[in-house]
DNA sequence: TCGAGTTACGAGCCCCGTAAACATC
DNA sequence: GATGTTTACGGGGCTCGTAACTCGA
């Protein structure tokens, strides 16, 4: 199970073709040839079947594995390159669109700072590999509860803020003149499916007590990063959505209702390696007031 | 970052020396020495001092990721394997000693089955590296949230059941008429630290709200898995303990009372790799009503 | 001087590329 | 026969062991 082998596999998975997973990585078909049947020799398993090129069910699983597994091994040495490396006079930060909290805006240095944004899972991902110094990540989550993040590698998390989340929905909705929602009402609607830009229907599955994956049923699917968009589509009757309240500037035709139950909010957290240095401390101090988790 | 050169560099760094880690791999010492600084050129950091051997803080960071890193690998390995091996006949159960629930014992098969209590963070390991076939673990929980379970490899989690905490004290202790306690009412207490057996105090101190790690100070210290044993310390005025109902056979100078704030329960889990089959199946079939989580 | 880590060097193995064989459309 | 995977084989590099060297107590 060398790392070598191991990522000529999912190349090769994920191409579906040897050839081209050779090209890719600079082997010959040969070679890659060679590595896949070491790996299966050496696990007495068939990963791939051949004609066309697809994964077995072990080799399925084997992905599972090896994903996980090359991106802790980037991830380690990112962060041992950490230690070689004179202390950062920029700043990258990667962040998730609805992490974009004011008051992290705020506290940015004036100059030396790239910020890009990323879907969700990218964020921790980027973190830990060395593309980003920081990270922001927002979810919904019980109030003062940690965001439960993909563990990629031993990252520090830091609250930075906590807001209401609010039901947006077209102004004529019968259910626009409620001062308050629950989530138990909200079961049956149609629901816009934005897992870039908005929350992802999953965790309202799981924040509502249903992990089988019933009821809140996906109308549009919107595969952007903007939450104004998400807004207007919700305002136009696309579907429902639910958003912190600061990240809905809204139209006149959209109505806003709070979320009663259950108690939830919106969370921003910061995402960094251990033991932050110049600029990435400043700000790491200017942001974090408490700790969240260490994981 | 070869698998080989990681193995030898944690086992140099736990024995303390090259010479050491040569004998219990199989190597010379001149492979050993080898390997390190191959590993030393590889990131560009000295990780070791010599004389004594210790690593540098560089070296402590890699440790970290080593251990995990080696650690998924060989789940991977053995989760894989579970693909070529037939199916088991046999059953072997790791457990927490608080997870042992009757429902549980009830649900075992007459024969065929091999029963180990572990620390807890033992439980996750043994079922991802093969050493068991499922694993039960416990602790607090927020009622019908999962536990955090250190995520070292793909294995679902099925809670099997949840019941109430109580906290125990001395007969004669001033809050022992309590009908109900306050988690804030004990913050200043002295508690039996009892991580094997009892609830880590981490976990209290955490689900108090203060993650900085005041309160809850520790009196006592029992190593041991028992919670008979913790019970009696309890009463005999050692320092209070958490409890799940369920697991305090009351001597008669005990009192019982109990936690009614924040709502916190005690859950355990089965812990499961992919797709059981056999007698592990059965058993998850017989235990497991609802689903707690995917990790 | 002794214990312990490093360095020099050579033998063997492993890994990859070339090239030919083989399979499938 | 075109495309794509496997197999045979050979060269170069890597890894480990032997043994000489170095350093500190």
């Amino acid at each position: 199970m060398d790392p070598h082998l191991l990522r000529t596999y999912v190349t090769v998975a994920r191409l579906g073709s040897f050839s081209a997973a050779a090209r890719e990585l600079g082997y010959t078909q040969s070679a890659v040839s060679q590595h896949i049947a070491a790996l299966e020799t050496d696990l007495g398993l068939v990963l791939l079947g051949r004609r066309p090129v697809a994964p077995t069910p072990a080799g399925e699983r084997l992905l599972e594995h090896a994903g996980s597994l090359l991106l802790r091994l980037d991830a380690a040495r990112a962060d041992l390159a950490r230690y070689a490396a004179p202390p950062r006079r920029t700043l990258t930060l990667a962040a998730t669109p609805l992490a974009l909290h004011p008051r992290v805006l705020a506290a940015l240095p004036a100059t030396g700072v790239t910020l890009r944004t990323l879907p969700r899972d990218g964020v921790p991902t980027a973190v830990a590999t060395g593309g980003a110094d920081l990270g922001l990540v927002d979810g919904v989550a019980a109030p003062s509860d940690p965001l439960r993040l993909p563990d990629v590698a031993p990252l520090t998390a830091l609250a930075v803020a906590e807001e209401p989340l609010a039901v947006v929905l077209p102004a004529g909705h019968p259910l626009a003149r409620r001062t308050r929602l629950d989530l138990a009402d909200l079961v049956d609607a149609r629901w816009l499916d934005a897992p870039d830009a908005g929350l992802p229907l999953d965790r309202l599955r799981a924040a509502h007590g249903a992990p089988g994956g019933h009821g809140f049923r996906p109308s549009l699917r919107y595969e952007g990063t903007d939450a104004r968009t998400v807004a207007a589509l919700a305002a136009a009757g696309h579907g429902l959505a639910l958003l912190p309240r600061s990240a809905t500037p809204l139209a006149s035709d959209a109505a806003l209702v709070p979320l009663a139950a259950p108690r939830l909010v919106h969370r921003t957290e910061l995402l960094h390696g251990r033991e932050p240095d110049g600029p990435v401390a400043e700000l790491v101090r200017r942001l974090g007031h408490r700790e969240a988790a260490d994981r």
